[in-house]
DNA sequence: TGATTGTTGATTGTCAACAATATGCAATAA
DNA sequence: TTATTGCATATTGTTGACAATCAACAATCA
């Protein structure tokens, strides 16, 4: 019995089910553009092309619809979810609040590793700053935000959290590259997190929040430009 | 084409599928207390008791398993899921966060309509209150809390709500009959009401939160004193 | 007697087939 | 020419069958 490595492949294959890797393959496709909002997802095509039937494809369509990624019309199919303007205004106040309620309870405990965790990332979203890469910044302010949310030790808020941050993926893509963006944005994460490790629950809390609120006006501002209807 | 009736039953055919019924009724079965936490689902039993295959049931499954309320082991079945005091702490803090953020929204909106509809829900737990009937008090209780929240007009918002609703009634059921916990809880509702018509965002959130932790607390201890553990 | 092996039956996982529905295109009528 | 009807095809919804896995029990061994 191979028990040295993380996990045996004995244990992998009681583990993983047909649609449970379809529903993440499923997930990594939409997270990654390869699906677009709007889309049809063909039944026969994609179980072909993914190699099962019918069956364990239907039943990730569900657990996918169910997470706010997918829309199913009876008879007619199954869409990739588009989220509006409107909708993206909802998911960005209630992201913030749970971004708040994270940082008050990571201020209140301040576990060293996850404070180290996160100046580690502050580096390195200015080195991504200095050298103007939006998409390693983009990647790496998610990964800023994932980490403060998790370290908060609150695996329920972490999920719902996760949950609003992939549907907000759905939300009509946006260029993060202009160079205004960045600086505003590494500053307050710098900020934060001075006072999270400061101890200061109801700043800190105040001051993500006002962070998330600043980039929801950011994105709603842009997406109105590129469509104004 | 009969357009009289709020959805003719050929909409409604077109629109309800076999997965999503059985969705419904699984849930209802849960949040009823049919099926309890631990319970195991055996497909074959429920396909039959429900009058329909596998296949809609596995789907239903899927979706419900991604709600939070059942969770699955490969091979072996599906489970009502089991929430523990851990979990539960958790989600009464997103759930309080969550009832701040409507709370400060619905002050600041204060849509006629809606502050009504919470009157008269005040009033009536005002009446379950003096009949000392914990059933009606409690189901009043949901009621005014999801009219809140939902009054707040944040579609995203009102979900995840109720989905942390759902999940809590995985919690060991507690006796709701306990009169010492009827008194304080009614006073709060009429305070935080007032403070919405008032219009003061940030006190009625503040309201709103500490009630919640408050109820949190109760119900924690309550667990506590029934299992030491 | 306790531990191990073998067998059986129940259940879960997946697939393929059939029924039902929707869509698109061609033929027909006005 | 436009609108309507009919037909064929593709796709979705559901079912039943088969394979794989697990748990329980009986038989055997040390």
């Amino acid at each position: 019995m191979d028990t040295t490595s993380p996990e045996s492949p004995i244990a992998m294959l009681q583990r993983l089910s047909l649609p449970g890797l379809v529903t993440a393959e499923l997930e990594r496709m939409i997270l990654d553009g390869s699906l677009l909002p709007g889309d049809k997802l063909n039944e026969m095509a994609l179980a072909e092309r993914l190699g099962v039937s019918r069956g364990p494809l239907r039943e990730a369509f569900r657990a996918l619809e169910e997470a706010g990624l997918l829309r199913q019309e009876k008879n007619r199919g199954v869409f990739v979810r588009e989220i509006g303007a409107e909708e993206a205004a909802e998911i960005f106040d209630v992201r913030a609040s749970l971004e708040a309620l994270a940082a008050r309870q990571l201020a209140a405990t301040r576990p060293p590793a996850a404070i180290a965790h996160l100046q580690q990332l502050l580096g390195e979203l200015a080195d991504a700053h200095a050298q103007a890469d939006g998409d390693r910044y983009h990647a790496l302010n998610l990964k800023f935000h994932d980490t403060l949310v998790a370290a908060a030790g609150n695996r329920t808020l972490s999920a719902l959290y996760r949950r609003l941050v992939k549907q907000i993926g759905l939300f009509r893509r946006l260029n993060h590259r202009d160079p205004a963006v960045l600086g505003t944005s590494l500053d307050e994460h710098g900020r934060i997190l001075a006072l999270i490790i400061a101890g200061d629950s109801a700043a800190a809390a105040v001051a993500i929040e006002r962070h998330a609120l600043d980039s929801k006006a950011r994105m709603l501002a842009r997406a109105h430009a590129s469509h104004p209807a």
